[in-house]
RNA sequence: GCGCCCGUAGCUCAGCUGGAUAGAGCGUUGCCCUCCGAAGGCAAAGGUCACAGGUUCGAAUCCUGUCGGGCGCGCCA
């Protein structure tokens, strides 16, 4: 419709009721709020107005004017103070019914994206252990939203960083090593400072088998390195196993050991490399602000000049030791995004990483001089909750709430669904309890029924459509949709299935708005005003409006088209699911 | 002290990147079950969009300041 209404602007231009080449960027269309003020409305006068030298009202009716040729449009009315309202024919929405069918699961696919590489990070747990809670939400944003942008027409890579190369990893395999020798039948005591969790007894028991007594005649330095490689791939195992509970796979998973260790030293090199560009320096830093620090030093260090691209003061990238602070290697690690060509990178982060994203940001400017784009998604806390009731935690340190006992407590289906049904930077409260009654208040239950009602009406109208191809998957959903090609659309005239084809309809636009604006929870509610209105519209037919019912005994056609109005619905709902990797059941148990 | 995020109905939150009379759910109140799924539906009440300025045809949305809440604040990861 965009590019009529400026097809429209062009044309009066071309006439000489215009001036020629009005700048039309800044032209929307979009439905309006009430739905009184028609199906589509543009702004385009008002924005033009100042341009041409006109008043607002005046270009619009010339605009309108134009547009009232147009054979998918109703009407065209100015109103306001410039605004013009479309009424688009009943005709347009039972098309756009018709186009959502055909299309089955590629419906609302888009190319926006032209194929540009993105790359989505996220997760990136540290690999000490298994995977909690607090870990969930970034999990699912994150692969939400690659599966989105993948729908858009981006050429997505899923992606895993491994923090493997810290002290935090030696400590795991000193923390290993322990269990080892736990495993061999020694009494050990963990002391203060090692991880006591009892996920790393299997780990020894591992370590035992493999390496017999051979570790514990070495020393440290020798058998430190083969215990860490160990253990890493062993919690590496376990937390890809937590995260297949969610459905989340990645595409790379990126060891930041693998910077620094075999060929070259890709941290030096990226350090080097904004050496001679000119963004490093040594010299020293003010004392930090607020709380004090401990043992603070005023020392000479290698600094980052991240100040220069909108960070708040310089950055250290080695520590007083000479190794590298993690900000380096971080910078090592996107350079290496951009090297491998991701120009639009996109970092989900907890909610405590927050202070970090405008040195990452300016760092990535830096490193790719000025080419990249980077997005930092911050995922805010998830409060857990029972009944209204904190969930609490044990007090015995190193104890947690693990992802896999929220999943096994209450289901993938519902964990994701609530964890996309809030903004990304808004805290989310998750009541276990809530969120598996089967209510309107739960909105997985509440979208996920709709699916399922939908199915139970094709199984119902076997009984008056014999030959209504059965069944759920997609084969059967291709077989219906082809069957119900055919139908009379035209018979759908009541408010309330137009209201239902209009919301179809705008299904592809939730979608490249929702992944343009890297915001799945989009979806999500787009979906819940989709069941809302399908529910609306079963009632109805179940209560003040029979003859709106989708099964007619005895009247074929319309209970054809009627079919063809759950089968688009049945279309996006199963589409915007899927989206969110969130199941699309045949019923409800 | 500084930086980032947040402040919308009693509660939990949307608000389509600046549009028209700010919307849902819960809760409250009132209706609707002989009958295809009441695990539901319909309707009403409820708002100085924290506050004060500014930008413009037009602001919950953008800018500045104030107040309130959260997170972070050399070498931890």
């Amino acid at each position: 419709m965009l590019a009529r209404v400026v097809a429209s602007v062009s044309a009066l231009s071309a006439a000489g009721s215009l001036p020629p080449s009005l700048d039309t960027s800044r032209v929307v269309v979009e439905p309006p709020r009430d739905a009184s003020h028609g199906d589509m409305a543009t702004n385009a006068a008002m924005v033009l107005a100042k341009d041409a030298g006109k008043k607002p009202r005046e270009v619009a009716e010339a605009i309108a004017e134009r547009l009232r040729a147009d054979d998918l449009v109703e009407k065209v009315d100015v109103a306001g103070p410039g605004f013009i309202n479309i009424t688009l024919k009943a005709s347009a929405w039972t098309a756009a019914l018709a186009a959502a069918i055909a299309a089955g699961t590629q419906y609302g696919r888009s190319q926006v994206g032209q194929g540009t590489k993105v790359n989505v990070e996220y997760v990136s747990a540290n690999p000490t252990g298994p995977m909690h809670v607090g870990h969930c939400r970034g999990a699912v944003f994150g692969d939400a939203l690659a599966s989105l942008l993948a729908f858009v027409g981006f050429d997505v890579t899923r992606e895993y960083y491994i923090n493997d190369a810290g002290a935090q990893v030696d400590v795991l395999a000193r923390s290993a090593y322990l269990r080892y020798r736990e495993a061999l039948g020694e009494t050990i005591e963990i002391p203060e400072g090692l991880y006591p969790g009892d996920y790393l007894v299997p780990v020894g028991k591992k370590l035992a088998h493999d390496h017999g007594r051979t570790l514990l005649a070495q020393e440290e330095a020798e058998w430190l390195p083969v215990v860490r490689a160990a253990t890493i791939t062993m919690m590496m195992a376990a937390i890809r196993d937590d995260l297949a509970a969610l459905n989340i796979d990645f595409d790379v998973f990126f060891s930041e050991r693998s910077l620094i260790v075999g060929k070259s030293d890709q941290v030096a090199a990226a350090i080097n490399f904004l050496r001679d560009a000119g963004h490093i320096y040594e010299g020293r830093l003010p004392p930090p602000k607020g709380a004090p620090v401990e043992d603070y030093e005023d020392r000479e260090q290698t600094l980052f000049r991240a100040s220069e691209f909108g960070d708040d003061v310089d950055r250290p990238l080695k520590k007083s030791d000479g190794a590298y602070t993690y900000f380096a290697s971080d910078i090592a690690y996107h350079k290496s995004k951009v090297d491998r060509g991701f120009l639009k990178m996109i970092d989900v982060w907890g909610a405590d990483h927050g202070g970090y994203i405008k040195r990452m940001k300016a760092a990535v400017a830096a490193i790719s001089a000025g080419r990249a784009d980077l997005d930092v998604k911050i995922v805010q806390l998830v409060k857990l909750l029972r009944n209204g009731e904190p969930v609490k935690m044990s007090k015995r340190s190193g104890d947690f709430v693990t992802l896999r006992e929220v999943v096994d407590e209450v289901g993938r289906d519902a964990v994701r669904f609530m964890m996309l049904y809030r903004k990304n930077d808004a805290v989310l409260d998750f009541d276990l309890a809530r969120v598996i009654e089967q209510s309107r208040d739960n909105p997985v239950f509440y979208v996920q029924y709709g699916h399922a009602r939908c199915a139970s009406i094709f199984r119902n109208a076997a009984a008056e459509v014999a030959d209504l191809p059965q069944g759920a998957g997609e084969e059967a959903a291709v077989a219906r949709a082809k069957f119900l090609s055919s139908a009379s659309l035209d018979l759908l005239s009541d408010p309330a299935e137009l209201s239902l084809m209009r919301r179809i309809a705008l299904y592809p636009r939730a979608v490249e708005q929702a992944g343009l604006a890297h915001e799945p929870h989009r979806i999500a509610f787009y979906l819940y005003e989709l069941a809302s209105e399908f529910h609306s519209l079963w009632s109805l037919g179940s209560k003040e409006k029979p003859y709106l019912r989708f099964i007619i005994q005895n009247d074929l056609k319309i209970t054809l088209a009627r079919l063809a109005l759950v089968q688009g619905v049945v279309t996006v709902l199963a589409s915007g699911l899927n989206l969110l990797g969130v199941g699309a059941p045949e019923e409800m148990r």
